[in-house]
DNA sequence: GAGTGGTCTAGACCACGTA
DNA sequence: ACGTGGTCTAGACCACTCG
């Protein structure tokens, strides 16, 4: 949920700049000016405004202003956690979602570096398509618990929108992976790759806003097809 | 430059988080006696901790706590702009950088969807191995202005940091793209790749503090040698 | 009910950029 | 000198967790 009044506001900035009101190269109001405007005091709008620095729509620069980026046209929604469907509607691309399997069974031993313990699974391997044309393959691990079951239909569509609509849990944080390696014969096959048979594999691990790790993915990607987009900030510590 | 009161506290934990003075799984001191502890009022302290949340280090849970997170193994200091130097230093690696060319030149007119116009910049050309196999080669332009000049023996070093230290420029934010193409014939060559000759690239573009872009680069990475590992939150707007 | 984090306020002082 | 963002404070009320 999203209700407090920094993030009311930095979302209404937010879509003014999804919508150009205030312009790439633009500054916005000054802190003081934002203040009056949305009746509160400033370190309200600047806990708004340091939530879309982070999120790379303004750079704040002191003396001067904050001025809005044009990264947007990139990266507008995409960096951090997105599902595939959120990817997918905020791209407008043609794309569709085929279930290949879902069963219940073990989670996997060993999955990115850490050890997990005897734990049931629901695993559900998905074919992403666009245009027709298989680009991502994707397996999934929901660990029950949290995960208790995934009735039909949920996969087609979106996991997520699920687990936060309906079971009312919260996705907070993953790490991810990024290798390309050689394809086992059976990916190979369901993504129709060329005769070299790399694979762009993401290896992810998601947690819950408990810390509760309720989900591992390896989406297998075709190298040709595949495309990560980031925007990040310096970071020092 | 670092030097506010929650940078530091933020600092402090962070660093008796890397040597495991609060462990894995423990709750931080709650952010009351964290106030009597550095002294500050609780915002402060605040500011401080959704720092390290960001960071990945912690993770907050209401009416609990805050639980230091095990991310770190993988993430520490890689999120983020990081360059080779700082990955390297992190990671223990027997690496090693080679100029191969640094030339005045003009930029490209075009690079990742955005046009440049006619500007001076100086390129340079590393090749970065590791226990004598070569895994990245990078191309760099550095923008004439703000970086004026790049003295010898900077690019084997670290760039990054002489635009810090010495030209006192502030590295700010980043877009990079990753893709797998087909290798060119020259840099399939300095890579020593394979015959099926597909190479992961990492392209960038890398501003400062006031918005003013100052480097593109493009780096190209053995596939068999590439791991791209980050720490995302979910974002929502 | 006691302790925790989440939010918000109204003010203050500072450092920087512009003119 | 003035307006901008950067930092910090001391208090307040709320929602949540746990015993």
């Amino acid at each position: 949920m999203v209700q407090s009044k920094h993030d009311m506001i930095a979302q209404d900035i937010a879509s003014k700049i999804k919508y150009h009101q205030y312009k790439e190269g633009d500054y916005l109001p000054s802190e003081h000016q934002l203040c009056e405007l949305y009746g509160t005091s400033r370190e309200t709008i600047r806990k708004a405004l340091n939530h879309l620095t982070e999120l790379g729509l303004i750079q704040k620069i002191r003396g001067k202003g904050s001025v809005v980026l044009d990264i947007q046209k990139f990266t507008f929604p995409i960096s951090g956690i997105t599902s595939f469907k959120e990817l997918n509607r905020s791209l407008n691309m043609h794309a569709k979602t085929t279930v290949l399997k879902q069963v219940n069974t073990l989670a996997p031993k060993k999955f990115m570096d850490i050890n997990i313990d005897n734990q049931q699974a629901i695993f559900v391997e998905r074919l992403r398509t666009i245009d027709d044309l298989p680009v991502v393959l994707d397996q999934d691990y929901l660990l029950t618990p949290p995960v208790s079951s995934l009735p039909a239909g949920v996969a087609e569509d979106s996991i997520y929108e699920y687990l936060e609509k309906e079971l009312h849990l919260e996705v907070s944080y993953a790490t991810k992976a990024i290798t390309v390696e050689k394809a086992a014969d059976d990916i190979a096959e369901k993504l129709q790759l060329d005769d070299d048979k790399l694979v762009v594999i993401v290896r992810s691990l998601s947690y819950l806003d408990d810390t509760t790790l309720f989900q591992l993915t390896s989406s297998y990607h075709r190298p040709d097809k595949f495309k990560f987009i980031d925007f990040a900030r310096r970071k020092k510590i």
